[in-house]
Formats: structure tokens, sequence, C-alpha cells
DNA sequence: GGCTGGTGGGTTTTT
DNA sequence: CCCACCAGCC
């Protein structure tokens, strides 16, 4: 075999010199200079992952199961690959959904063929990235100049708010976002303006749909942008309307990789199966002549019908495609994700190896025990089962409590945390970082928020608005955008009057309207609009400046560095001067924070590439540095994994949603248990389930049962804790499962007694305890602590919020605030009101889940009552009976 | 331009 | 119930 020395397969071009071999490639060399084993690499994989790194050629899906090295597979395939040498790291192409989990791949291929040698490897990233960098390359073939802009959802908005009420259409009655959402589904299923249904396109603003669309893509074409779904949409209309084109990246992608498959919705799908279809040499010319051609005969087509024109072409040509996924964790139907696409794929592509990883690394015994079990419910999947070796008595089961409503729900949380923290007899302690709670929907987590602040347990919250989502941040970068790219009305219109310079809407509608008539953008109208007689003269001098300003910026931009040029754009027109006047108290904060978007700019080599950037990569940076207690939705823990997870708020109505099984039925209900699975999933040791007898939705009480899901876990990995008298109302619902036994109805436990057997009882020994927590005593110790940027202080101890900030709306601002709510779960507010009713304020009245309690207000059907044990509630009048 | 009161909506989210 | 959003007012 010929040496490793030469030849090295790690570079760009096939004709570049290579450099000395590293990482993989020496380790590799050392292994072979002795034996003739397997390279390093391959050590270490189990048989399953082993083949689905070796088998190369053809079609391979993976199917792997939660923890089962999903991420190993895929990178070491990707380095066998460059190591076999059969193929470049250029002709590589390997995608994934987010910005994340590229980086993550990026990384660890680092780590095994040497960071230097990943730079080789330009088509690694998410579908939308790889989308803008096809796009760039032909955006002349989509009607666009290279330098297009990509807009994000908010000037998408507002574009369209502005082309419904340019058609003459009530913007109240056809509201824009309702729009976007169309649009949005219309291109996640490939579907141009002449593809979508008659009856969508009918459906929206008097049956303008269909018309809108078509102006939405003309106005983004005159503003040489393009929205996120256009990155998957005009490749795609690209690649059929232009065979060369496509011939070009069939020759170029020897192998294709795509993790998450299970997500992948229509475009993307079609979007592969346009780059996989490789036509076949000796009957290129029947191949082709069987793919449709869409997008140049421009005729309307019923849904879905190229997708399955598409389908029906499947070659028998071997495509080296490899999908890696798991459909039991396909939890993203509901934007547009297609189970289907990895359920059909030894269909789509005929002789597929199919490859099941399910040993996992990951979870106990119980944990895994408890999740296939549940899943096991689904009928749409593969099917695979889930086993590890780790068998050790002293794992815990799975623990399924019962509270009495979300306020002792988010106490008795709290509680096992505070224990769990507690050094062991080994003096070894939890670590607050290893613990999370996974809620269904983010309004659960203001219960464990509060709860938290009383405690004094340092929290950090995932989600939400993300730092370039930021008023200051969004104008700031609206400012260079406009530099950048002078047709961005969008951005122009956005800070033309930022800071305010006495530019009404009149004015803005005059330079809309010049723009029009000129054709030209709205900056160039706006200039010329300063030099005519047609404006008074303070909005013109106003202009005129703003023109000025914007010249001389633009001109700039390829003399002065980038960094430099942002200080001087957010000097020169006043814009930090805004905020340094601003005598508020995010006006600090929001200096902070275009110092550190300057800050960030120092990675990128120009403006532009900044710009594409943060229009790619939307997301919060990460400070893991604090000890804390993560809470985030389901949705967002995908793909995490944690020592010890919480999944409160397990009961009919929450989780499964209500609107999942009313709006989805039979799919819906699989995809809510799914998300059941994905949550237990996440736990290596301890899982802790949670569901209430009463919820407070929008605000009343509700009676609540517990989640069906509760019921399909095996009663041999489950353990009930009992205590108090939480779950002492009702009777199991359901037959079978954890609860089949009949127990529930406040008994003995028949385990006898576990640890966390009293936490979650609504006892006056428990609540007193409280105060005899680490937590509350540290809460005593913080109260003067400072603290740092990201830290802020509320109520004397740490909280973190990732991802959350100001929004235009101020909507991540106020969920940080807490205003007088109550406090350790007693309501102290009495109002008393006189209102006609089957009952009178003062009435003794009984509620089957509150007890006894005198009538303190009525408001119509609405009662607020004094419980004697529960505390004031608001209830329905039909939920009490006088006593 | 900034406040106020009325109204509607309240699951999950990446790019 | 709580909140965000918008129209209408000063």
């Amino acid at each position: 075999m010929s040496g490793f020395s030469e030849d090295m397969p790690f570079f760009d071009e096939p004709n570049a010199r290579p450099a000395a071999p590293s990482g993989i490639a020496a380790r590799a060399m050392a292994a072979r200079s002795g034996q003739n084993s397997a390279p390093d690499y391959l050590k270490g994989l189990n048989p399953e992952q082993r083949l689905a790194v070796e088998t190369t050629e053809g079609p391979v899906l993976v199917l792997a199961g939660a923890g089962t090295g999903k991420t190993r597979v895929l990178t070491t395939r990707i380095a066998h690959i460059l190591n076999t040498r059969k193929a470049w790291p250029s002709e590589i192409l390997a995608v994934t959904f987010t910005n994340k989990a590229a980086r993550e791949m990026k990384q660890r291929i680092g780590l095994l063929i040497g960071e230097e040698n990943v730079e080789g490897m330009p088509w690694l990233g998410t579908f939308h990235s790889i989308g803008v960098k096809l796009l760039r390359r032909h955006a002349e073939l989509a009607g666009l100049k290279s330098g297009f802009t990509i807009l994000d959802t908010d000037d998408v908005v507002r574009l369209i708010k502005q082309l419904i009420q340019a058609e003459g259409l009530d913007d109240k009655r056809w509201p824009a976002k309702t729009f976007a959402q169309m649009l949005d589904n219309w291109k996640n299923k490939g579907l141009g303006p002449d593809e979508i249904a008659e009856g969508d396109a009918r459906s929206f603003g008097n049956g303008k749909g269909r018309q809108l669309y078509k102006a939405y893509q003309e106005r983004l074409q005159t503003l040489n942008s393009c929205d996120f779904g256009d990155l998957l949409y005009h490749p795609i209309r690209i690649f059929r309307a232009n065979p060369d084109v496509l011939k070009e990246y069939h020759r170029k992608f020897k192998y294709i990789l795509v993790d998450e498959y299970q997500d992948t919705n229509t475009a993307q799908y079609m979007w592969l199966r346009l780059l996989a279809q490789r036509p076949n040499v000796g009957r290129s010319a029947s191949a082709e002549g069987r793919k449709p051609d869409r997008a140049s005969a421009g005729q309307a087509a019923p849904a879905g019908a190229s997708e399955r024109s598409e389908r029906a072409a499947v070659s028998e040509n071997k495509v080296n495609i490899c999908c890696v996924g798991d459909d039991d964790q396909s939890i993203y139907g509901w934007r547009g994700a297609e189970v289907d696409n990895i359920l059909r794929f030894d269909k789509d592509f005929p002789g597929a190896t199919i490859i099941r990883l399910e040993r996992n690394y990951r979870s106990t015994a119980h944990i895994l025990g408890a999740a296939s079990h549940l899943i096991a419910h689904n009928e749409g999947r593969f099917g695979k089962t889930l086993f590890t070796d780790r068998n050790d008595p002293d794992d815990d089961k799975v623990h399924v409590h019962a509270a009495w409503d979300s306020e002792e729900e988010a106490r008795a949380i709290g509680d096992v945390i505070e224990a769990y923290q507690r050094p062991d007899r080994q003096g070894n302690r939890h670590k607050l970082n290893d613990m999370a709670i996974l809620v269904r929907a983010s309004f659960q987590m203001r219960a464990f928020e509060d709860r938290f602040i009383t405690l004094g347990l340092n929290y950090r919250v995932i989600g939400g608005p993300r730092f370039y989502e930021r008023l200051e941040i969004r104008d700031a970068l609206a400012f260079f955008r406009v530099v950048a790219n002078g047709g961005d009305d969008l951005a122009f219109e956005r800070i033309v009057n930022t800071p305010k310079r006495g530019l009404g809407e009149a004015t803005i509608r005059q330079i809309h309207d010049t723009a029009r008539a000129l054709r030209v953008p709205m900056l160039e109208a706006a200039a010329s609009l300063a030099e005519s007689d047609e404006l008074k003269p303070k909005p013109r001098a106003a202009l005129r400046e703003v023109a000025a300003n914007f010249e001389r910026w633009r001109n700039a931009l390829e003399t002065s560095p980038h960094i430099e040029l942002a200080e001087t754009i957010l000097e020169e027109s006043g814009y930090t001067d805004m905020w340094k006047n601003d005598r508020s108290a995010e006006a600090p904060g929001r200096l902070e924070n275009l110092k550190e978007l300057i800050r960030s700019m120092e990675e990128y080599e120009s403006l532009r590439a900044f710009l594409e950037h943060v229009a790619l990569v939307m997301e919060a940076e990460q400070g893991e540095s604090q000890d804390a207690v993560s809470i985030m939705t389901l949705h967002s823990a995908k793909g995490l994994e944690f020592e010890t997870v919480f999944l409160p708020g397990w009961e009919e109505g929450l989780f499964p949603h209500q609107r999942a099984l009313d709006e989805g039925g039979r799919s819906g209900l699989e995809e809510e248990r799914r998300l059941a699975y994905v949550g237990l999933t996440r736990a290596k040791k301890n899982l802790h389930i949670w569901f209430v007898s009463n919820r407070q939705i929008h605000g009343l009480w509700q009676s609540t049962i517990p989640s069906r899901f509760v019921n399909e876990l095996p009663e041999t990995h489950v353990d009930v804790a009992e205590g108090g008298n939480s779950y002492g109302g009702y009777g199991n619902p359901y037959g079978g499962g954890a609860f089949a036994s009949g127990r529930g109805g406040g008994r003995q436990n028949p385990y006898g007694a576990s640890r966390f057997d009293n936490i979650g009882a609504k006892d006056q020994g428990s609540f007193s305890n409280t105060y005899a927590t680490p937590g509350w005593q540290r809460a005593q110790a913080n109260r003067t602590e400072a603290t740092d940027r990201n830290w802020g202080t509320r109520s004397g101890h740490q909280v973190e919020r990732i991802g959350y900030g100001e929004t235009d709306s101020g909507y991540g601002a106020g969920r940080t605030s807490v205003k007088g709510r109550t406090i350790d779960g007693e309501l102290v507010a009495k109002s008393v009101a006189d209102t006609p009713s089957a009952f009178n304020v003062g009435d003794r009245v009984f509620h089957q889940k509150f007890g006894n309690g005198n009538i303190a207000a009525i408001d119509g059907n609405k009662l607020t009552i004094d419980f004697d044990k529960a505390g004031q509630k608001r209830v329905l009048d039909g939920f009490v009976v006088g006593v």
C-alpha cells in the first residue's frame, strides 16, 4: 500500500500540495506501521457504528436512537472517507439543521483529522448556509445580485404588511404575520406562487393570496433580498431549470451526509434529492429527460405534483448519501418537518442499507426501559429498542410525583434539587449545571423562576428572543445593512428617523412614492428629494444629512476597516448618543450590547461577511460559567443531556397539549409522545416526572388529570412517590400502566419510603423545612453579593438568562421581572365585590379539589373564594356547591 | 412622540 | 387573568 505521506486528501483542491499528515492521519500511520489493524479512529466503535462508518457506498440510513453515538458516527464517517482517500474535503457535502450542530461537527472532525483540515470542508454547514453559498454563486439565475441581503422574520412581516396595504386590504383582518406563516409553509413545501393549491391561495386576503405571493417575490427581487425560505427554494428552482449547473454539483459532491434527517421538510428533501440523484453514465439523457422542470415550464401544478414526479424518477444509480436520524425524535412536524421522509427512505433510495444504533451510552436501564415502553405506543415508526449494558442496582427508577398545583410542583422540585445538592456519603454534591427542568410550554417556567428566586437557587432560562433580536442591535444592523446594500429599503425605513430627526410618516411616504415612481431604492429617492423643493426645510435638511451620511459611509466601506467603520456609523448617526442621553434603566445595557456587537465583528473579514453571519446565525453566546439549573422547553432540550432531569406538567391538556390533539389528531398525539420520549431520554441518571391536580390556565383554576403518558410508563421502571394528599381526589382514569394496581388515592406507598416521598407533600412539615434548605440560607448570605453583566441580581441571588433579551416589544425584559406576586404559595390579596349570582358573598361552599371555603367575591360566573386550606382561588361557579 | 384604553389571544422554534 | 398590540388622543 502507498504511504500516507503523499497525496493526503485533506485539501480543498485536488492539485494542492499536500502538507504533513497530522491528527488522524498521523495516528493512522502509527497504527499501521506496527500491524494491519484498523486505524485508531475505528477502534472503540461498536459493530453497528463501525458498519455505519464503513458502508460508504450507496444510500445509507442510520437510525440512531437517543444517546447511541450519532455524532460520533457522522464525524468518524467523514474522517474515514477522507482517510481512505475516497474524496477530497471539498467533495463532501455535510448538512445539519442548526448552527450549533454544524459547529459541533466541525469541532469533532477537527479532533479526528486536525483542525486545519476542517477548514478545507467548505460544504459542511446548515441547509441554509449552504443554500446561501449556492445562491451567491448563481444569484443571477434567481434574478438576484450576488450581494443580496437575507431578511429576517421581522423584515418580512413589515414588507408583507406594506404589500397588504398596497392591495387595499385591511391589515387588521388579514394580518401580515399570518401571511408570513403561509409563505413559510409554502416555501417549506417547495411551492412557488403558481404551484400553491387554489384553496390556499384563496383563503387569504379576499382571494388574493397568490397575487400577494407574486408581489412579494417581485418586491424581494427589487430589494435584492431573499427570505429564509428562499435560501432553499431558489437553489431548487435553479437546479431544476439549469441541468448543467446541477451536473456541476453532481460531479462535485461525491458523498452527501445529512444529520437529523427526520427533521427535513419537503423543500429540504427536494434539494437533497436533486443533489443526490446522479445521472447514470451512458443513460444520462434519459435520466434527465424524466426530470420535470416546473420552474421553466412556469405552469400551475397541484401541490406536491413536482415532488411526486421527482420521487418517481429515482434512478438505480448508486448514490452515496448517508442520512442519520431518529424517527422517534421527530418533534417539528408542526413547522413542516416530514417524518415521512425518513420512514420512506428505503423506497426513495432503493437498495438502501439501514443500520440501527440501539446501544445507548447515556441513560440507566430504568430510564431506557421507561422511554422505550412509552414510545412503543406510537404506530408510525421504524421500531427500535434502546438497550444498555449498564446494570447498577443502585440506579433509581423513574420517579413519578403528584403535586397539588403548579406552585407546589415548583416548590417540590426545588426541594428535590436541594436534596441532590447536599453532599452525599462520599462528599460529592450534584452540580446544578447537571440538572434541568424541561417544560412543555414556556408559561410553566414562571412558577419555577418565582420559586427559585425565593429559594436563592441559581437558574438559567434557555430560549426566547436572542442577542441579535434586541432593539438596539437590530437598529445598528439596519445602519450597516443600508451601507452594505443601498437597496435595502427595509433597513433604511427602520433607521431613517432614528435617532429622531423629525421625519414623520408623511415624509417617509413621500420617499416611498418617489422611490416607486423613479424605480430606485428609497435611499436614492431620499437623496433626490433632499435636493428638490418638494419638502419643507426641516425634513429636507434632515434628509440631506441622512443621504450625505450614507454616501460618506459607503465610500468608506472599501477603504476603512469594517470595525472602525461600524463605530463611525454609530457615532456619526447619533445612535450611540441617543442611548447615552436616554435616562431609562435599559440604556446602559443597550450601550453595552452595542459594544459587544462591535467586538463580535472582529472575527469577520468584512462588513458583508459579518452581516451574513448575523442573518444566518441568530443565536446567543452560551455562558456556562456559573453553576445553575437549566430551565427550558422540551423542544430546545433536544440533543442535550443532563445527569438529572425534571419533567413537570404531565397532565392531559398540557402534555399532550390540547391543541396538538385538536389540530393534529392521532399524528398530533404521536408527536407529543415523541416529545415525551425526547424528554425522558435527556436524563442520564435521575428522572422525575410531575403532574398536578390543579392548574391555572388563562387565569382560571382547572382540575386536571394526569397525562396518559404517565400511564404509558412501565411499572417495573417507575417508582411512584407518594406523600401528602396531592393526588387524593380522584381515581385513576386509565387502565394499565404505572397506576394500574389501584394505587394513587393517597394510600400507603406499597414500595416503602423513598427518598422523595415527602417532597411535594403540602403539609406544614415540608413547608417549614424550606427555611432550613441550603438555598434559603445561601439567599440570605448572598443578598449583597455583586454580580456581573450576565448575572443580574434578583432577590439577592444570581439569575442567568441565556438568550433572553429585550426585543422591540420588550417581551424578554418583561419576563425577567417579578412584580409583587405571591411569595411561597400563599396568596394574600383580598377583594370584595357584590354582584348578584346564584351565590352570595360570604356563602360557605365546597369545591371538589380545594375543599371548603367562603366566597370573597363574585364576578359573573367566576367566584373568588377563600378556601380554608388552599388559600384564595378563582373558580367557575359550576365547580362549587353550597354547604 | 408618547401615553392610554380597548381588544384579542394565550404551544412548541430554526434559519 | 395577563400580555402585547394598535388606534386614537394630546
